[in-house]
DNA sequence: TGCTATGATGGTAACGTTATCATTAACACG
DNA sequence: CGTGTTAATGATAACGTTACCATCATAGCA
């Protein structure tokens, strides 16, 4: 029924082996021969089955990815870094959409492992409950981007989160933040508690004291950004300027701040990670730091081949420098404004 | 090296074929049987190697989805429906991300059939140049989402374009719009016929003359929106209402709108197809045509299943309705409005 | 008791390709 | 001219699974 290299090799009048090697490319063919068997691949419209030359040569030239969503640029950004360094190797993609569900994650383990890819790049669902471990037991090479599994020893990839924390921070109070605030999320994620700890060592460097009342941290929502915002306005605590940790918080927060009416910066300073360029419009007066996304997806890609070519690396933490954006008005502006600390 | 289906009927002692069933879950095989040749697996921690299977068995249980961009919610959107629909039949999803490159869409087709995938849908990278016609030729089961290659004759599923059109454009003139502008994408796309088609007959129901000064179509680009609105204001056909029949085209729309102080409703009538739910916030007074993607994406699928079953159906064009969002002022309102056609 | 129907299990070949080794021809060299 | 070396090609087995058919035990029934 199908098209089979045997039926090739009889139109060419040559071996199955001989076609085998044409299509792989291999140099031991003699010009006139490959012609021949090129013709005949062309007439016969002949796809190798890649079932069958992977099951033999017990290999693949297929990655596969998984992320947590494939609605938000952050992650789509990745994907086209993956897909891009991927091809231009000549393997193709299996991308994977687990929803930060470890349920979802684990199918796709199990799916990936059974179609036995030759490597996997994961941002993974959860930094505590991934089965992460399901690929090291089975010897699949694997590199993760952004997050960090309790327990794996492995290759991460991900932003600078500590020095643009550190950055932005610095910024909020060289432009006259006195009360800077902390908008970002849980202690659980690795990069999250990066951010904090840029942020208070700024504050540490300027000399100024961690008010734990100004630290706020909850699940990375838009509903979250925006209820602790509002809440941060109404508590008493008084802050003159806002560091929000996260993207999708960072809407949220926006929101609220709109809302109530206060003007960036006039009567707050904000700055924030934010990695939807297409919101930029949303915050002209905002600095922020936007993470290399397309680039850690290249480099996941370039390390995860070194481990397939079967290279024994040490499991590294591959940082890679934020892009900070500065934005907001001067110090000297706004230290003209009386309204300084209105609100 | 790897355990195979072979270590598992050793431990479990039964043949390979016994171990085959149970993974199958074929329901011929004793209850104790079954119990240990599954404890076998477990201990062994065995993954079926599916290029074997596949191979063997002639079948596949991966689809591929084939999309012009995964950065737009308006595609992962759809990609959710179908992976949704697509899991809950025990089958995965191979993604591909063509950026509407049509070479790149071939490189993909070859490696589809190359991996003898189930079925594909996909979303033709070109009304006119996707080479669509190479899954024909191998009987590889598709369906097509929201785009319709010329002189294939397979399934589409899309949105209603034209009662969408329609029905904003109703709106608009129902509301106060007489001198209703179109703003839309080339006539070689399906769906920017339909919604042209249904503008025009909006007015022609309501017996007001299409003007040609009044269309403007362009590339899908926020760019070319900003562009046209820019032009179509300083052109001196002095519309009173916009109709924009595509969302890319509508964010560089507003911004021209905005930029030059025009307010919504009051100035300016609008109304938008819009499918990024996210922007909701930026046009709070504009009525909106939402797509069905999730649908779409579950139908496309339920379809391509029938196809893969092997029952012959005629291609059919599967139409879904748009949501349609009434936003803007009333009729009323906007009568008392003293500076209608100021510009 | 003998016969058939049914359920459970197994043996062997095959899916379409490539790894491995073998063979042949061509050629260089002393 | 014989020998060794290399290039081109082929024969066969194997990758890990399932299709197909066979076998055997058990039970039901006349």
């Amino acid at each position: 029924m199908t098209i089979t290299i045997k039926d090739v090799a009889r139109r060419a009048g040559v071996s199955l082996i001989t076609v085998s090697r044409v299509i792989n490319g291999a140099n031991n063919v003699r010009p006139d021969t490959r012609a021949r068997v090129q013709a005949a691949i062309t007439d016969l419209q002949f796809i190798p089955n890649q079932m069958a030359s992977n099951l033999r040569s017990r290999q693949s030239n297929t990655l596969a990815l998984l992320l947590p969503t494939i609605t938000a640029p952050f992650w789509t950004t990745i994907a086209r870094g993956v897909e891009d360094e991927a091809e231009s190797r000549g393997y193709s993609v299996f991308l994977c959409n687990t929803d930060n569900d470890v349920r979802k994650e684990s199918r796709y383990f199990d799916a990936l492992l059974g179609y036995r890819v030759a490597g996997v790049i994961t941002v993974p669902a959860s930094e505590s409950g991934s089965q992460l471990h399901l690929l090291h037991e089975h010897r699949m090479p694997f590199v993760q981007i952004h997050r960090k599994v309790e327990g794996i020893e492995a290759d991460v990839v991900r932003g600078d989160s500590y020095g643009g924390a550190l950055a932005l921070s610095t910024h909020l109070l060289n432009t006259g933040g006195r009360r800077v605030a902390y908008v970002g999320g849980p202690r659980t994620l690795l990069n999250s508690r990066d951010r904090l700890a840029g942020y208070e060592d700024a504050l540490r460097n300027a000399g100024v004291a961690v008010d734990p009342a100004l630290i706020r941290l909850g699940t990375l929502e838009q509903q979250t950004g925006y209820a602790i915002v509002r809440e941060l306005l109404h508590s008493g605590v008084h802050p003159d300027a806002i560091f929000i940790a996260n993207s999708t918080l960072a809407v949220g927060a926006l929101h609220a701040l709109i809302e109530v009416g206060i003007r960036i910066p006039r009567d707050m300073l904000v700055a924030s990670y934010y990695d939807d360029a297409a919101l930029d419009d949303f915050s002209p007066f905002m600095s922020t730091a936007i993470q290399p996304t397309y680039e850690m997806g290249r480099l996941s890609v370039r390390r995860l081949f070194a481990h397939i070519a079967g290279d024994v690396l040490p499991p590294e933490d591959l940082i890679l420098p934020n892009r900070i954006m500065i934005r907001d008005v001067s110090a000297a502006d706004r230290a003209s404004d009386t309204e300084l600390s209105a609100r």
